[in-house]
DNA sequence: ACCCAGGATGGAA
DNA sequence: TTCCATCATGGG
């Protein structure tokens, strides 16, 4: 188990603590398409947690969080940041790829968020066939005209939550689709129905085992693999689940069927015999440094 | 104008 | 089984 992260818990509610955080790369852990929301201004980052508005920033190894109203206990970030994770822990257990640990090397100190489940489903289910910056704007628009206001420090522009799948269950297409998420609008509509009602029970799905729980998912319209798994690996904590997307499926070819067609049922099954316990950590290192090579 | 984007779906070949 | 058009939208 872990060591528990130093925490201000014994202390005066505060707007303000810091963890001890040596091989945490903050930078590539907010920026690397599992959050869509944080925003980078001053040199630190801004963001919406649940309810709370966040500060975060990182120097020489410490990790330090600002929030709008006082906490007297920070376990909620320190799960979101998944602060408790040994991370040395995790890459020992990766395949010797050199394209993997080639994506290591270069990422390192990346991180899995542990985010809300909901959050998840409905920023992934808005992801299929966009690039991370319209994703971004789409779900700015979204929060924007139907999450609740949260509280900002003085100066900062206004915040609000990501609206729930109750606020979101009561409104019809057309409201949804001014956000321009398009054909996008009734699936994210039919999701917020199912989970407000019980229909889809979001927290189970992280006691289920994978495979269960990724099938749930996809009964869901709009939810293919690579949706579900996203929604498991970024939100229900399933180590395991792999999302496939364009980029990774590149990555997956390099490594095991170089310049020889395959079918997408052999690359599933190459990635979920391949790459171990953390698999998903895996893909996350892939996606992200193919992702950064384009770019440079 | 053309192609692509953290896809999923139903129907045709 | 695999392939393909379609869905909506913005950026390169």
């Amino acid at each position: 188990m872990p060591t528990a992260p130093h925490a201000a818990q014994t202390s005066a509610p505060s707007c303000r603590t810091c963890w001890p955080a040596n091989d945490y790369n903050l930078d590539a852990t907010l920026v690397c398409g599992q959050a869509f929301r944080w925003e980078r201004r001053d040199g630190a980052w801004t963001g919406i947690v649940g309810h709370r508005w966040v500060r975060l920033s990182s120097n020489g190894g410490v990790l330090t969080a600002e929030t709008a109203q006082a906490q007297r206990d920070w376990t909620w970030l320190e799960e979101y940041l998944q602060l408790g994770l040994d991370l040395q822990k995790v890459l020992a257990t990766f395949p010797p790829d050199p394209p993997l640990q080639q994506a290591v090397a270069a990422c390192r100190g990346l991180r899995l968020l542990r985010q809300d489940p909901w959050e998840c489903l409905a920023s992934f289910l808005l992801s299929s066939t966009k690039q991370i910056v319209q994703i971004r704007d789409v779900i700015r628009r979204l929060c924007e005209g139907h999450g609740e206001p949260v509280v900002v420090p003085p100066g900062e522009p206004p915040g609000f939550a990501f609206p729930t799948a109750s606020r979101l269950a009561v409104l019809c297409e057309a409201d949804l689709r001014q956000c321009r998420m398009g054909f996008r609008a009734p699936h994210l509509l039919a999701a917020a129905r199912a989970a407000a009602e019980g229909a889809l029970d979001l927290p189970q799905l992280a006691r289920l085992p994978l495979v269960e729980a990724r099938s749930r998912l996809m009964q869901l319209r709009g939810v293919g693999p690579k949706i579900a798994d996203c929604v498991l690996l970024f939100g229900c904590g399933h180590a395991r689940a792999f999302p496939i997307d364009v980029w990774v499926e590149r990555a997956l070819r390099e490594i095991r069927f170089p310049k020889r067609r395959v079918s997408a049922r052999a690359l599933r099954e190459f990635a979920d015999s391949h790459f171990g316990p953390h698999a998903g950590y895996a893909q996350q290192y892939l996606f992200h440094h193919i992702r950064t090579l384009r770019s440079a």
